[in-house]
DNA sequence: GTTCGACTCGTACAGTGTTCGATTCCACTC
DNA sequence: GAGTGGAATCGAACACTGTACGAGTCGAAC
């Protein structure tokens, strides 16, 4: 369970489908690119829970164990698919338009990639995403940013920092989208709905109770779209903020931690 | 499946435990806090793999589904139980310090009870934070930000940007760090053993090449907390920047959609 | 003593990921 | 063409999952 040995890999303790060769198949019939594929459909029609080995097999037209023979777990073929999804985002050219109009638009098509694959919800916190087209994607974002002028490592942190805003705000978006799809509800109707509950929580906190009053009607789609809207220009006049920084006070280097925080818990 | 109607359940299409009463148990014997309590106490120990019924059931010295009395099913469990996580984040109260300094501290503490629960990774994506916990930090933060000068729907923006953020970014360090502890790496090892599958990805691309190069002895760990601070600096510098800016305009109402946005595939 | 609800639990069902061994199939050598 | 060896497929089986159901236990009220 811990660390399997397959005919295949090398022996090691750690195994990630990136670390070892595919199967080079020679013969027509099953396909790990097939198998990708099928899966990435059966879950966009399905969910994740509705993707089985043996349903994936029957759509595949082949028994179920045959996959096995072109992909070692279900974890690794969920590796891959989630990498195909990091293959969909897409980052403009560098020299194409200013880094902040790159960054905005990479944001806003990676929210739509999510959405369209909202499976992918429950892979990212389990599956770290390490194929290559998340490497990729990285190196492009980070291109921008070298372009923008951040320079060392904190290329990389801007450039996760960006991601990580994207995923954080729209993961939750995500399950109450398929809540909504479960229930057949409309957003507002599941917005009513949850009503009581709210209250409930809200009870014995005055002026709490009637802030959600007051916001009760306004249509759930849009203010979202507004949240979103909303924290990428914040982070991006943050990165912004600290390149002009960096320019005017002409760089002790690179990683700077940034004007002494407040005393706090500690990292670790 | 879709909706189920439970003897102590008003009849609705959408069901969650935060929309129905809770058995009020009046005998000693299982108890739905102490099926809470143990639930998390397992998932903490082994993971989300390892909390089945039968396991919870055995370790709460009872039948499996005994526990089907006090809960609806396993998600309401889970409901239970990530709300249980939300109602450890704290908020500094909003006299004793600056809003500033409360919201980094409350980013810091989320950050440290996502890594006491690393499970709750796997939750995010498919449970709505709807409980009166979520509901409770929520309308904390609101208050925090309300008292830094934010008006309207801005309040929430703000908070679940925050909270965005935060999550974003400590997920994939979580989906990380789980994985070094079922191959039993130390997190530079394991960078390693990643190291020629990241090359392979390079391959083709120099000057990558070269960057993942100069990076490889730089420690995780560290690296990630700086990301962690980097991220959390522009973001709260962009929320500053965006009340100052308030501040000197004196105001369009509270919603602007923030400098004209450049033209980008659409919100939807 | 009876009755009724609260509560517990054993059994059963359909489904899961995965292992193993048998089987088929195809490209190659003799 | 016969034979061989590996590539690929697959059926059966195992241990496990969530949970529906119905029978059973218990304590208090009448």
């Amino acid at each position: 369970m811990y660390y399997r040995i397959y005919a295949w890999s090398v022996k090691q303790h750690f195994s990630s489908v990136w670390t070892r060769e595919p199967r080079t198949t020679k013969s027509p019939g099953l396909d790990r690119a097939q198998i990708v594929r099928e899966a990435m459909a059966l879950l966009d029609a399905e969910g994740l829970d509705a993707l089985s080995m043996r349903r994936l097999g029957a759509r595949l037209g082949s028994g179920a164990t045959s996959i096995y023979w072109h992909v070692a777990n279900k974890d690794e073929l969920l590796e891959l698919v989630l990498d195909e999804v990091y293959g969909e985002l897409t980052v403009p050219d560098v020299q194409e338009t200013t880094w902040r109009n790159s960054a905005s638009s990479f944001a806003y098509s990676m929210r739509q990639v999510l959405f369209r694959h909202p499976w992918v919800t429950n892979l990212i916190g389990t599956i770290p995403g390490i194929g290559p087209n998340a490497i990729l994607l990285m190196t492009r974002l980070v291109a921008t940013f070298d372009h923008a002028g951040f320079r060392g490592l904190d290329q990389d942190y801007a450039a996760s920092t960006l991601i990580a805003y994207v995923s954080g705000v729209t993961l939750p978006e995500i399950s109450w989208r398929t809540m909504m799809e479960r229930t057949g509800l409309e957003s507002n109707e599941l917005n009513a709905a949850l009503q009581p509950a709210v209250e409930k929580a809200a009870a014995g906190h005055p002026g709490l109770a009637a802030r959600y009053a007051e916001f009760r009607e306004i249509d759930v789609e849009t203010t979202r779209a507004l949240n979103f809207e909303f924290g990428l220009t914040c982070l991006l006049d943050g990165l912004e903020a600290r390149l002009n920084r960096a320019a005017s006070a002409p760089a002790p280097a690179s990683a700077d931690p940034g004007a002494t925080p407040p005393s706090r818990p500690g990292i670790h």
